[in-house]
RNA sequence: GGGCCCGUAGCUCAGCCAGGAUAGAGCGCUGGCCUCCUAAGCCAGUGGUCGGGGGUUCAAAUCCCCCCGGGCCCGCCA
């Protein structure tokens, strides 16, 4: 492998090279020589493909511009045109009505892309930024109180691979996990340990599970011992329409304990014996208080010993999954060490202090009043953003104010220039308050550079799921069940394959199956994860990919075993374009360092999946053609063929590697 | 009541931000293809009032307005 500065050709020059950047830059030039200026990008977003394969590969409706520039549309065209043929990746351009086509010269492109690969090798494709930042990516940060479901696996999925796929592109990136060892849901789990009369977790079972259970059967015996209550007053005062409503809560609520009871009888016996005759809610926050404050050294303990212990399920489910954090934060921390008790004081002096409630409080509508920053954060026209309390009248703090504190430790401690924030988009509210509130302690820079990474709830059909009630389907377990059909698959497919290759094959798979379906579906939208169809080993999936990248290696594998070397000085390129297979998968390659640049500047895993997809399509298409690699006779055309798919499989290993997909040799 | 997100083929989704050429995939369904580098594959067929209505435009799935349906938010919860 030659050294990177002595590379003729780059991913970045093939990145030039695609019909996407040709055709804006000629577009833009020919305007240029017009006397308009119509910036490159402008141009590059509205490039697609043509239609029709007789009008030519990519176009674009260049009678919009002559329009709206108001120049002559021949004029345009024949100065795009001239500018357009002196390149050598294009082949011929022509106009069918109103739009501009190219064809690409195929020979030039595959040559281009093998000079670029092998320069770069492993790296090929994967373009650098020109403007490398440091990035904390914020992944995950799912409460301590029970184990990871799947709505957990798509903000860890989308995090992770935003990651790797920010770290390909140049930048420094760090990934942290927000440990909420704070809130109210933790002391929940911990009061049901103290009333179950437990310091720890058992060791035969999964720490986050066995905690997962104490929570749901303590939070819910504690809603019922509440509601009672509430229903007594409701009797007592008459209020006989509420009194039924809330009758029928509670029938609910006594149908999820009777499910809980049958996980585990004597833990929830234990727990519901001591409960009674107490005041859950007042239990609950007096834990609150006493750990925050400190007060109790025991209960301190209990607090970060069972969190730690939740943790560790956390971590082994997530290196199942193939995520990896750097740093976990514990919010705790942030308040013992007085960061949280310096936005307080910084709060109270602050012009934009208020008493709200007779509560501290933050009043950030008035910055909404600037309409540059209301632009930059993205914010609607008539939304109003409620005052925002940060403290208790016990002196407690809340999330968002513990939240701001995060805020700015993510920023100052690594000198990021960007935070990204894999959170929920429930949590929309509560992101923009925590950046409007940088913004109004003096924080400006650190409220425009944090990313609200919002992604939509994962729907399972038929069912609602519960943390609280602990209805839920475990990450643990649809990893289990991927896996177990992908074994089985395995099995009717490839018998002869020893065990351990099956069993290899079969983590790999059905853990791929699950990434990839869901980092597939933009962040935004809603998912519907349905076990059958992520596991459908077909088209679009994982495996359909995986299976591509198993196909090129078998070919490489047996072009070794027939002796058959790749002379890479005795390519003939002109081949590309000798069946429109062949050429359909060269042009697609060519699009890889674009579709690549796109996917990290605008955050956008999905379209590397889309790409996947059609590369893998195409890739299969010529495979079973029948244009046989290792029985080509013409050494020209079999080095030309041996070149490609080192390249392809090059590309597909790359961009699974970025979907945190480990790519398979044969399966 | 106010705000945000989503609504495209029976199902799961691209395309919408940056308006243009007959609206694309996959699954499903129907019918084919293993003496040939892995059939987790390939080929052919089937399927759409782009939620509805109005507007802007030479041109609207895409932009604007109204409405309908689903989800979420508007806590001294996280």
């Amino acid at each position: 492998m030659c050294q990177r500065l002595a590379c003729k050709v780059t991913s970045k020059d093939v990145y030039e090279l695609t019909p996407f950047r040709i055709i804006a830059r000629g577009v833009s030039r020919a305007l240029e020589s017009l006397g308009v200026q119509v910036e490159e990008r402008t141009v590059e977003f509205i490039v697609s493909e043509s239609p029709n394969p007789a009008y030519g590969d990519y176009g674009v409706p260049l009678a919009r511009f002559a329009r709206s520039h108001s120049v002559g549309f021949e004029e345009l065209a024949s100065r795009t045109i001239r500018a357009l043929s002196s390149e050598p990746v294009v082949e011929s351009v022509k106009t069918v009505h109103g739009f501009l086509n190219i064809r690409v010269n195929a020979a030039v492109a595959a040559r281009a892309l093998v000079e670029a690969y092998r320069c770069e090798g492993e790296g090929f494709g994967m373009v650098k930024s020109e403007r490398p930042l440091r990035i904390v990516v914020e992944h995950t940060s799912a409460n301590p109180v029970h184990p990871l479901h799947i709505g957990h696996a798509r903000n860890a999925c989308l995090g992770d691979t935003l990651a790797r796929l920010l770290k390909a592109r140049g930048h420094s990136v760090e990934t942290r996990f927000y440990v909420n060892d704070m809130g109210r849901q933790i002391a929940v789990m911990v009061y049901g340990f103290i009333l179950a009369g437990l310091e720890d977790v058992p060791s035969n079972v999964k720490p986050d599970h066995y905690i997962g259970l104490v929570y749901a059967i303590t939070h819910t015996l504690a809603d019922i011992e509440q509601l009672k209550r509430l229903l007594e007053r409701l009797k007592a005062e008459g209020r006989d329409e509420e009194y039924r409503e809330r009758l029928r809560e509670l029938d609910s609520l006594v149908a999820d304990a009777s499910r809980l009871r049958e996980r585990n009888p004597e833990l929830f016996d234990r727990i519901a014996e001591a409960i009674k005759g107490r005041n859950p809610e007042e239990d609950i926050q007096e834990l609150m208080r006493k750990y925050e404050y400190r007060l109790d050294s025991s209960v301190v303990r209990l607090f970060q010993r069972l969190v730690s212990r939740c943790l560790e399920g956390f971590r082994k489910t997530l290196r199942e999954l193939g995520v990896s954090v750097d740093k976990w934060d514990w919010e705790s921390r942030l308040v013992w060490e007085g960061v949280v008790g310096e936005i307080l004081e910084k709060a109270r002096l602050s012009p934009y202090a208020v008493t709200y409630k007779d509560a501290l409080a933050l009043n950030l509508q008035p910055l909404l009043s600037d309409p540059s920053l209301r632009e930059k954060l993205g914010v609607p026209q008539g939304y109003e953003v409620p005052p925002l309390i940060l403290q208790r009248s016990d002196g407690t703090t809340l999330y968002t104010t513990r939240d701001i504190a995060y805020s700015i430790v993510k920023f100052a401690e690594t000198g990021a220039q960007k935070v990204i924030n894999v959170i929920a988009a429930e949590q929309r509210l509560e992101q923009l308050q925590v950046r409007l509130a940088l913004i109004a302690l003096g924080y400006m820079d650190y409220g425009l550079n944090m990313l609200h990474y919002a992604y939509e709830m994962v729907n399972l059909p038929g069912r609602k799921m519960s943390g609280r009630r602990g209805r839920y389907v475990t990450l643990d377990e649809l990893l289990a069940q991927a896996r177990s059909l992908a074994r089985e698959e395995v099995e009717k497919r490839s018998p002869q394959l020893p065990d351990s290759v099956k069993d290899e094959v079969a983590k790999a798979v059905g853990t791929a199956a699950v990434r990839y379906s869901l980092v597939s579906v933009a962040a935004p939208k809603p998912l519907t994860f349905n076990v059958k169809d992520a596991l459908n080993y077909e088209q679009n999936s994982a495996p359909y990919v995986l299976y591509a990248h198993a196909r090129a290696s078998s070919i490489l594998a047996k072009a070794r075993e027939r002796g058959i070397e790749l002379d890479w000085s005795g390519i003939g390129y002109d081949e590309a374009a000798r069946n429109p297979l062949r050429r359909a998968l060269v042009l697609h390659v060519l699009n890889y360092p674009y579709v690549f640049v796109k996917a990290a500047d605008e955050y956008k895993p999905e379209l590397l999946v889309a790409y996947l997809n059609r590369l893998a399509d195409l890739f299969n298409k010529w495979y079973t053609s029948g244009d046989s690699v290792v029985n080509e006779p013409n050494p020209a055309a079999r080095n030309f063929k041996l070149a490609l798919v080192n390249v392809v499989k090059q590309v597909l290993a790359n961009t699974l590697s970025i979907l945190g997909v480990k790519p398979l040799e044969r399966m």
